[in-house]
DNA sequence: GTGAAAGCGCTAACAT
DNA sequence: ATGTTAGCGCTTTCAC
């Protein structure tokens, strides 16, 4: 009832308890040697004073803090990434580790933020569609901090990494529009700065080309909706007009078909093929029905979690290629 | 180069500058007393060594972290939730604020979480989508720490909010159905606990039966995409047929609008009305052109920044009720 | 099993 | 303007 400016301590708990500072510490660490007793009397007068560790001066002493740091660029718009914080923090809630999330906007390195993130002493760092100086790479690398690169190739492979297998999904999604009888597919790339747009344009058009077929007409989406609608609207003036468009994620993807089917009054499917990547959510609404290399939230999740629980201070640098599952849908069916 | 256990400390900066620690402390503080060459000498020494101030034990001594709570309840699939999160994140980082981010699942309170914020002595929480026990949320406004519910009403009315205003917007929505001719209105609804889903439910009902309309048929869609599938059909299957159909969220009017078009062939708009609220991005893309009531925001993000951000510790409870914006469009157009 | 004491890295008086 | 000193709330020896 009473208001009270500053939080109880461990000091009070101990006052009230009749016991030391020291024991009301050990009857808050599990497995620390307290007899049964002392233990209730703390708990008792912990919680009539409604008492609660500090967490800061465990990890002043600890050295470290519970906290991983997340920093995810790219299109916020992208459901993608929504899917992915929210299993991270389902996840590493397991755990018992918190996250402390940036956003980086635009193009930028996320180095302004890592360099908050180290003065609270996180635990590790995830870097999700997004990069960081090699500088300040190595000064986590140096500090101990496991550093992973999620959906993006680290600046050195000595720091670990987990990232879909872009070019082999891009290689399935190629070679299906081929079986199904495209011949003039054009690409919507995503960002020069991002390893995993190269990826999956790379990979596509390799595909494409050591089948005989010649490169691919191609615009720039940059990722987003807006870019996406204006290459779409490019790539399908043109005379031959292409027969089918890849776009580089499912979201640059859902804005193709709408252009292609509102705009230019196009019959997905037989008439324009289009075809994404990531299996976002609405890949599988009936009213896009898209073809696209379906990644595993949970198990690319999965991977990322391994990497930075591993054990503090001396992991083992380590990559995972993710394998996703081609998904073909109405959007590449040719009749 | 060399790699170390644990960090420089201030200490360590003060040996290699040739000063006290508490000069390094001050040439590290905004605004504190010391000469421009002192400053230097510590700079120089800090970059040489890689130092970085540690937050953890600054925070210990201010009693307040620079951190913010934030809590997410609701569908993780719902993009509005990562519009609001992603704009509290570019806000907070301009006030240097930080945020540690947790997701309750299902009906759960944020109780569980909230304990954890409390033990990094977090400055402020936010609640979103979510509810508190009032047993807690009393504790936190004892220890100071303003907490603010969005989009959610308070369990008691002096805890700060930012609500939409949910009532007016489904009063708009129900009003401009009437008078696009719709007599046989019916209702998606969220779900029981939230109070912006009964709000945004009773808003729309108390004004068509204001207007002599009799009671809608209601389903429950409980804010999910599958709920709202379910509850779209078990509705379209009565007869007679409701001509128009009110979800109190966007993400569950999409749902509805592919159930209408996809599996019941009807036409959008001139069979059947569909109406949203938010008004998240894909309410705009043409394969919906959902009518919807507009939340901007940004504003609701500022508003409740100012709570976040008003002075630690007296901090005074403020409600805001945010009007957003009737967005008529192609759904819900008869002719 | 328990208490006393030292100290994590920093800020904030208090001197000078 | 700068150094000295005393903590912030905890964990961790080290005695007993």
């Amino acid at each position: 009832m009473s208001r009270r400016t500053s939080p109880p301590s461990a000091h009070d708990v101990a006052r009230v308890a009749g016991v030391s500072q020291a024991a009301v510490s050990r009857a808050f660490t599990p497995g620390a040697s307290i007899a049964k007793d002392t233990q209730d009397k703390v708990f008792r007068a912990a919680k009539s004073l409604g008492y609660r560790p500090n967490l800061l001066a465990r990890s002043l002493i600890m050295g470290q803090s519970g906290i991983v740091g997340v920093v995810y660029g790219g299109n916020p718009r992208n459901p993608f990434f929504m899917s992915v914080l929210d299993a991270l923090l389902k996840r590493l809630s397991r755990a018992r580790k918190h996250i402390l999330i940036f956003t980086v906007e635009g193009h930028a390195t996320a180095d302004v933020h890592v360099e908050d993130l180290l003065k609270y002493r996180v635990d590790a760092l995830l870097l999700m569609a997004t990069t960081l100086s090699p500088k300040l790479a190595e000064q986590c690398r140096d500090a101990g901090i496991p550093i992973i690169f999620f959906n993006r190739r680290p600046p050195k492979k000595d720091f670990a990494s987990v990232i879909e297998n872009n070019r082999e999904g891009a290689r399935q999604i190629a070679e299906h529009l081929l079986q199904q009888g495209y011949r003039r597919p054009a690409v919507v790339a995503g960002l020069a700065e991002s390893s995993t747009g190269r990826d999956r344009e790379s990979g596509f058009i390799a595909h494409l080309t050591s089948q005989g077929l010649p490169e691919p007409e191609r615009e720039v989406g940059y990722f987003q909706r807006e870019g996406a609608l204006q290459a779409a609207r490019k790539l399908l003036a043109r005379k031959p007009r292409p027969d089918a468009i890849y776009c580089v994620n499912d979201h640059m993807a859902l804005a193709a078909i709408e252009v292609a089917r509102y705009e230019f009054g196009l019959e997905i499917g037989r008439q324009v093929g289009v075809a994404g990547f990531d299996d976002i959510e609405q890949a599988s609404w009936p009213s896009f029905d898209l073809t696209t290399y379906s990644i595993s939230v949970e198990s690319i999740v999965d991977q990322a979690a391994m990497l930075l629980l591993g054990t503090p201070g001396h992991e083992i640098p380590r990559h995972s290629v993710v394998d996703g599952v081609f998904k073909p849908r109405r959007s590449t069916q040719r009749v």
